[in-house]
DNA sequence: TATGAATGAGGCTTCATTCAT
DNA sequence: AATGAATGAAGCCTCATTCAT
């Protein structure tokens, strides 16, 4: 009863496409949306009308609300680690403050592009949604992959001997933070300029710290 | 016909101190539920039950959800200001590393009676509620009083020599954020101690930074 | 914090009062609306504008759709079976004759003032709802017990050797299938008198059938 | 440029034997997801996917839901209709008892044949589907031609003086309401055999009764 | 003609807020 | 002042139907 040419292989259909390209859209929309108005504030339709689709349609592509949510936390968080990675495998053989810069470097860049979806995952660290649904847990809603991330290098840090062992099970918790404060900072300063501006300040308050070499 | 006699100045009524200790169950009640269950996450009726009082009668006592929310923010906001207003005051006179190892005490024991509290905050920052309206606005729902603590702090330990000036208008916000990773910190350790042990680590790396000497 | 005057014993508050009334008035307004417009194209704003009351008032006094729908059911059901209770218990010492007609008379009369009852039973009989829910099971969606209570009488029939016992199993669902048959011959007859005037025909088709005696 | 011979006439094109096949498809599909679902609570795709085509097509074939509905209740009711006239027809010249028995046979065989279709007419005598639409109404969604048969059977059995006159307007109703009963039998019954064992029982009950002879 | 994604009206349900007692 | 039922706007989601391919 279903006859059809069989696609060549490695094309996509022209129906495929155009799913993926909603798809996108979508969660697009929802980035935008979510970060702009809250997880809390906003409403599914917003997302829907931001991404140029009916409400339906929206509903085709994902579940719900939730699924939504979560998978584009997931997509997100992807790939900054996998960025990540790759820093990460770029910077074998090389010295390890080469991996540290390039760490930050692409962990600003990442943020200034994704201000927005970093704000969302801001909120949902410390936030129980009404109802926790599996779905949510399922994706890890957390960051906590890229956590991981951040422990290799700190690790690596280590072991070479760059980094102080003492409080080392702090690090990338102080890493992550120090790069949460980048997007705290911008509220409170009168010149938002790039982020990627506060890279040598990071660098050198993770490295040295602020206290003054006597 | 009953007559009263006037209230001795000074003095509280029954009545007046009924109302306190209603509004504090309020308060209190609030705090706990939409830390538990998310700002956007909570029911006002699941406050009015936790305070053992109808909807009603919270409604006596605060204009509407917002105006509840704003309340306890500015409530504990204030507490922690005065407790660092007093920080600071005390440590007139004394070295600045008293007052910066008291600035961390006191936030860090603030932070532990009030971990629920302070994850509303790191919420509020970034989310915009369902209508965020002029009224959440106008109570600052940030951290931006207790932000000018630390910059207040900061700006001593540059003026005194202590603290490198160089980026030295990041600090409150790395201050800041380091306190917040005790927290995070806490969702990605196995032994979720008491925060005040990480004052060490703490002062350890805000002073000198992950680095190690050479 | 709640003090009152305890009431009297055996007196309802006025609350109590009314909370009972409007719980009535949705149940009788439940009935209406289901009937009219079937079970499944009621809209549940029409009962509760019926009801005279709003939407969220009719979700104060159940949980959803269905569950109005099982409280409906199983109230008028139990309201079928205490009355043929009291017709067996009222017949005891009599001859069968005489409960039969009792029972016939009873649940005629019951037929005629909830015909619109009787029809959501029909439609429930058969009908798998969307997701048949646990709620609904448990109220017993079904005429289980009203089919006992045909069991009962027919039991005893059998046992004072008035009824052949020959297809016994089969006489109750026979006896309902009858009855029910009356609801269905409204709609086939041109003078849609009062039920009970199907009450002799009954009798009599039951006990000795169309069958001429030759 | 093809051209294409004229089809026989007679004959069925290829496309025409498709077209039908599907239709009965369709058809089938419906059948089994009303009974299965209820009328209310089926969804037109979930027909199309058991008929094994896509949604688009369904509507190809039917206007709209209700077209389906209805078409659905006609054939079989037509069906059933044609074979209650057959046995009508057999049985001119034969004594009544014959064609009774025949439509006891009959019916019963299209009742095993169809529980599911019977359900549904069951249903729709009383329902009013979501909009019960002037198009449901014209196709008479009910069993008034069933009902003629019965009629049918009876007039001539009162005719042949085999059949009591006295209530005979009522028998039809009383003859289809204990067929009915053959269904709901088997909800109460543990051993829910073939219907056609109900013959007997049912041959007997209509013409004799319960009541015992004395 | 078949397909299945897109559409959006419409139903269900929630919950902040009001108000009569 | 306390109570808690009533209110109804507003959000979520479903699904019959359409339509471009």
């Amino acid at each position: 009863m279903k006859k059809r040419s069989p696609p060549e292989p490695g094309t996509k259909t022209l129906r495929e496409r155009l799913r993926e390209e909603t798809e996108q859209a979508l969660l697009e929309a929802g980035e935008q949306v979510f970060a702009e108005q809250g997880v809390g504030g906003t409403r599914i339709e917003d997302i829907s009308k931001r991404a140029g689709v009916a409400v339906g349609t929206l509903y085709n592509y994902f579940e719900d609300r939730e699924e939504l949510l979560a998978a584009l936390m997931a997509r997100r968080r992807a790939e900054l680690v996998k960025v990540l990675d790759e820093v990460s495998e770029g910077a074998r053989g090389k010295p390890w403050h080469e991996e540290f810069d390039a760490f930050l470097r692409a962990t600003l860049t990442f943020l200034e592009q994704h201000r927005r979806f970093f704000s969302i995952l801001v909120q949902g660290e410390m936030t129980a949604p009404r109802h926790t649904s599996a779905a949510e847990k399922r994706s890890g809603s957390g960051l906590d992959d890229v956590h991981a991330c951040a422990e290799r290098l700190v690790r690596r840090g280590v072991a070479e001997g760059v980094l102080k062992p003492e409080f080392a099970a702090l690090y990338p918790a102080l890493l992550l933070g120090m790069l949460r404060s980048a997007i705290v900072h911008d509220r409170y300063t009168d010149s938002p300029g790039p982020l990627i501006a506060l890279m040598e300040p990071f660098r050198d308050f993770f490295l040295k710290g602020a206290g003054k070499k006597r």
